[in-house]
DNA sequence: GAGAAATAGGAAAACGTTTTCCTACTTGGT
DNA sequence: ACCAAGTAGGAAAACGTTTTCCTATTTCTC
């Protein structure tokens, strides 16, 4: 045990409320023992126990972050921008990994409102069958029941829930935009689309999004175009191989995230297609090794260092103001813009600069 | 606030001892009693508040982590071990950036303690001029005075201190194994070094063994071949520009980390030096880029993972330890294997399998 | 200069647990 | 049947704070 609030005020020669209300720039502290207290405090090395004070004022400082997979690079740079602000604000992050297991998010949500974080930022983005997602939604809406009220902020995936605010991308017109791009300026006719688990939420969009632009651009909507694959950069190879084995027509090619286009392009690499003359890639996201990987990867930029970052503003908000006493602030969407980059899956010759070499 | 033991107690009609019993399975509680307890928790889905109970029993089951930066793939990889290993071993993980600031990371260390951490691991080998390594280490001791005993693992980094474990590979045998990698089966006469900052211990061992290497192979050690720089792509594009300005001869480069290396390879690729033909590179950590970029590099594989794995678990074990009131457990550097893997950028047509597709 | 108002600062309650210390009630051995 | 030895379970202390409540002193106000 390390020096306790007692011992200074011993020291000091006053009461311990003396010392708290030293330490917490009360009112009512004469100086002559205020700077007694200051004395002993700095001769004891004494800080506060935030854990009794934790107690006392139910409140830990700590920020749980959820997210699926700490290697991520998608989430890893969500997470920085958490940590930046989270300092700037006095928090700490508590990060827990949730290998895209809902299960995993409904125990964690739980037992982080076991520990008492202040609040919860999902950077997870869960999904499932219905059931699941339906249990979900209820481990979250416990948190607000009465008395327990822990803010929760979600990227990208607004929950309709009063309780929750959401960070996100306009998920539908980022890739609607994309599309528009293969078909406007590269002049795509046939394009395919990559798709993660039709199930989620964010799948949805992009597709609303993908089928919009084509739409309005005069194409056929064609289901076979359409393939679900799982995230990974290997169903995205795949996926573009048995296509190719089917024998059909395509000059575009669209993907839900980098990580599938990183597998798209091996695969067109060993079909001798070549990149982007015969077939114009778009991958989403744009992640770090997008911009590395040969031919480099057009994508959807989507700021994931400053959506972290609004998230914990925005939680470092609303902490303040329930602590302030105002009634939980109304629910927000906040919004933030994408932008499309374009690399040389797309365009010929368009070597990024030496950008990713200033790590 | 949510439902207390209070509440539990009432309305099972017992004491809340009673009910502090059925939950820590201690003795003297009849069966009776027991299933009335736990009836009365799963209907109020009571869980202890873990802050009263870590005011009680000192425990908080948090630990900290303390890196330089999030984004930084080589700490990425570590955290995962860690966060992964102390998942199964009950504890959380909180997680703080120095951002390569030794005075930050001494702050850091002060407030994790006033946060009553379990333990702190730190990954991120703070270094710098001698007075403030000599206040940093004393920052680390204060942390093992009489009572306070938390236990401080560092990585990559063995700290001459009874009470401070250390997880690492062999440096300057790491170094040592690629230098005479280069020389022995890429025949190269005439190696630079790219190194990090000289005063980092890690800078030291690296060049002990890069200097071991040429010895032991009958080649002169030359000062004008060693060069420093900052970590950074940029610095090693810089300096490979450099050494082709003064039009000297080399035929070889050992980097200390991938990041230079990379803006080393884009030097190279700027000067119409073909690699390997022409100059064969080694860069060192074997990070994610290095697989991906073109020309592969060839790197020293540290086994980052493991090494924040092993790190929690011996973190655990003291911890408990510790808790069964064993006396303070010897200080252990525990070492891991590293090993050297041959990419394109020394070895021609060493094209990769498809393994970095599969995340 | 007397009463009201403001200020300083101590004692103690409270936060939600765990654990020690009792007391009362079983057992079991003789 | 009686006493020692367990066992069950409640009351209360303790962990280190913050904060409320109270008292004693000082400072105004007319």
């Amino acid at each position: 045990m390390s020096v306790s609030i007692k011992e200074v005020a011993s020291r000091a020669g006053v009461s311990i409320s003396t010392v708290s209300r030293v330490i917490n720039g009360s009112k009512n502290v004469s100086p002559l023992l205020k700077v007694k207290v200051e004395k002993a405090i700095a001769e004891t090395n004494y800080s506060a126990n935030s854990i009794a004070r934790g107690l006392k004022i139910s409140k830990t400082n700590n920020i749980a972050v959820i997210i699926t997979a700490i290697s991520r690079t998608f989430f890893t740079d969500i997470l920085e921008g958490i940590s930046k602000e989270a300092e700037a604000n006095g928090y700490s992050v508590v990060v827990a990994e949730t290998h895209d297991s809902i299960e995993k998010e409904i125990y964690l949500v739980d037992y982080f409102v076991s520990q008492w974080v202040d609040g919860i930022i999902l950077a997870s983005s869960a999904y499932g069958d219905g059931l699941k997602v339906r249990k979900y939604l209820d481990s979250l809406d416990k948190l607000n029941k009465k008395g327990t009220r822990i803010p929760v902020i979600t990227l990208e995936y607004p929950i309709n829930n009063k309780n929750v605010d959401a960070v996100t991308i306009d998920n539908e017109k980022a890739a609607y935009e994309a599309v528009t791009y293969l078909i406007r300026q590269i002049h795509c006719k046939n394009i395919l689309h990559i798709c993660i688990p039709f199930e989620h939420y964010l799948g949805q969009k992009r597709m609303e999004g993908f089928r919009r632009a084509l739409e309005e651009n005069g194409l056929p909507f064609l289901q076979e175009n359409v393939v679900e694959c799982d995230y990974t950069s290997y169903s995205g190879y795949k996926a573009v191989k048995k296509i190719a084995e089917e024998r059909r027509d395509f000059d575009g090619i669209f993907c839900d995230n980098d990580q599938m286009a990183v597998g798209v392009l091996k695969a067109c690499e060993e079909l001798q297609i070549r990149i982007p003359e015969d077939v114009a890639i778009m991958g989403n996201d744009d992640v770090f090794v997008a911009s590395v990987v040969s031919p480099s990867l057009s994508s959807i930029h989507v700021p994931k260092y400053e959506m972290g970052a609004l998230a914990m503003k925005r939680m470092a908000e609303v902490l303040e103001m329930i602590e302030a006493g105002k009634k939980c602030p109304k629910r927000k969407v906040l919004l933030l813009q994408h932008e499309i980059v374009e690399r040389e899956s797309t365009v010929k010759d368009n070597r990024e600069s030496l950008q990713y070499l200033f790590w």
